[in-house]
DNA sequence: CGCACCCCGT
């Protein structure tokens, strides 16, 4: 029988996903009395959550006598990567509950969960727990930790779980590189690349993703294609995720040339691959190429996804012509993906810009199962366009419906407030949300208030508001006072204000970045680039060993 | 006997 056993998860692992290979396993231990043993059971668990079974999943756990740590984990495990977060949760504190102590892989898995739902309280529990458990200088956890911090957008909270490690591991090591890297701090991220290898941890994959990502969004090319000339030395270009962040990041710095090759060079790209070149084709403003290219992927018999169709009729919405947004369209009802949000705001875009509103509400009138999230990608396109008065009905029309409205309705409401320049209704709406919503506000929603301020011309009451709220400020909120003045022909406030925020992180580049690109974005290419320029100079010289990354060419 | 942490697109 164990024999048997053995013979049937050989035969699993070779058919890769099988539900019914699955059931007849639970069945054999079931026969065999093998499932009183946790680690049979463990091993289920996990098939059955590969196979989207949670239910038996479950089921099975609750019949077995003795789970172990493992079968806790594995299904604990199971529901939080099913996003079934509330039932991962109460597993776990069931598991406080008894004998079995929770152990580092249970942290691990608690914290990412806390951080996938994004919450900051439950995460500085699961960091409390992981401290008095005595794992506080578990790599694991302490990996898991830097992770969920910074995709809270506490990079400061994740650097001092870091700088807390005695002697930390490449995969902390890549945790932290990528956390900055998500930031935009590129210069940290080099600083710790340097490190490492001077204590004799050698960069993977997940290293230059995480660099070659924070490097994205600052244009510097030069130190982009030196880590592109280190990938090909350590031979990581054959790496998906590498090839597809240097996709990313040369479309980013509208470098299109230098992506298809690195694009053509890859072996199989991946969805994700081709939807950054074809975004970067259209973010560069080439939309024939961009269309062009989706015809080849679909040629290849490919499936695009959601995120490609929106970034398609994003790219439809270019032309002046409706012609290729009705292709578009017509494609994504072939593959029922008119069901999503982000697609149906991106058609009632689409018809919009093509000067086809009406087509566009016909979309929400006629899309099925319409909710508070249509509502809001409704209120989203009328506003962007003006059509304030209508979207404003449209909300009273949500109440009416008895639906409630959510976070992102009031967004799309600020945003039409911005766009109508109503900062009256704006500053009233604001209130109704926090008051008689009690919706707290997000970082979007004060980068839209500090936009409809700072647009109406109250820059100075934009700037207190933003003095008022607790830190750490995201920057984005920065980011949107800065464009103010620059678009209220103010721009030396935007350099005061920049100025100073680059005064109080000196060893950040990220505001930098943010003035180079409002300068850009105006059209000053000699104050950009000057304070491009001012982001390497000198700085990767300060970094030993990294002297090579400027300046070398492929 | 063995679960695992880090990475890509608007």
């Amino acid at each position: 029988m164990l024999f048997q056993f053995q013979l049937l998860q050989s035969e699993l692992a070779r058919v890769y996903q099988s539900l019914s290979i699955t059931q007849q396993l639970h069945a054999l231990i079931v026969k065999t009395h093998l499932s009183n043993d946790p680690f049979y059971a463990t091993r289920i668990v996990r098939f059955y959550a590969i196979n989207g079974d949670l239910y038996s999943a479950r089921n099975l756990f609750d019949t077995s006598p003795n789970p172990s740590v493992y079968l806790w984990n594995s299904i604990i495990r199971a529901h939080s990567q099913a996003h079934k977060f509330g039932y991962a949760f109460s597993l776990f504190r069931k598991m406080l509950r008894t004998e079995i102590k929770p152990d580092n892989f249970t942290y691990a898995c608690i914290v990412r969960a806390c951080s996938e739902r994004l919450d900051l309280d439950g995460l500085k529990l699961a960091h409390g727990g992981v401290v008095v458990s005595g794992l506080g200088l578990d790599s694991i956890c302490s990996s898991a930790l830097v992770s969920a911090y910074s995709k809270l957008g506490l990079v400061d909270e994740a650097s001092k779980v870091f700088y807390g490690m005695p002697e930390p591991d490449l995969v902390l090591w890549n945790s932290m590189i990528s956390a900055y890297g998500n930031y935009g701090f590129w210069y940290e991220g080099l600083q710790l690349f340097s490190e490492m290898q001077h204590v004799g941890i050698w960069p993977d994959g997940y290293t230059l993703v995480g660099l070659l990502f924070g490097l994205a969004d600052s244009c510097l090319l030069s130190v982009g294609q030196g880590l592109h000339g280190f990938c090909l030395k350590s031979n990581f270009d054959s790496n998906a995720h590498v090839g597809s962040v240097l996709v990313t990041m040369y479309s980013r710095c509208k470098s299109m040339n230098y992506a298809y090759k690195v694009f053509s060079g890859l072996i199989q790209p991946d969805l994700v691959t081709w939807s950054a070149l074809i975004t970067g084709y259209s973010q560069s403003g080439d939309s024939e190429k961009a269309l062009r290219l989706f015809k080849k992927f679909n040629w290849e018999g490919k499936k695009a996804d959601s995120v490609l169709i929106a970034t398609m009729l994003a790219t439809a919405a270019q032309f002046a012509n409706v012609g290729s947004g009705k292709e578009i369209h017509a494609h994504c009802l072939r593959h029922g993906h008119e069901s999503h949000v982000k697609v149906c705001s991106a058609l009632i875009d689409m018809y919009s810009k093509s000067g086809f509103l009406g087509l566009g509400i016909s979309v929400f009138t006629i899309m099925s199962g319409r909710n508070i999230v249509s509502y809001n990608s409704l209120i989203l396109g009328l506003g962007l366009h003006g059509h304030a008065f209508q979207a404003f009905k449209k909300f009273d029309e949500i109440l009416e419906n008895g639906l409630i409205p959510d976070e992102c309705t009031f967004s799309a409401l600020l945003c039409t407030c911005c766009h109508a320049g109503l900062v009256k209704d704006g500053k009233s709406i604001f209130k109704r949300m926090t008051v008689e919503f009690g919706i707290q506000p997000r970082a979007e929603h004060y980068v839209h208030m500090v936009k409809l301020l700072g647009m109406g011309g109250e820059l100075e009451e934009a700037y207190n508001l933003i003095l008022s709220l607790p830190e750490p400020v995201d920057s984005g909120i920065w980011g949107a006072l800065l464009s103010c003045c620059d678009a209220c022909g103010n721009p030396e406030m935007a350099k005061s204000v920049a100025e100073r925020l680059i005064g109080n992180n000196p060893e950040s580049c990220s505001y930098r970045v943010m003035l180079s690109n409002i300068y850009a974005g105006y059209g000053r290419w000699d104050d950009a680039m000057k304070l491009r320029d001012d982001q390497t100079d000198g700085k990767l010289r300060k970094i030993p060993g990294l002297s090579w990354i400027e300046g070398s060419s492929l």
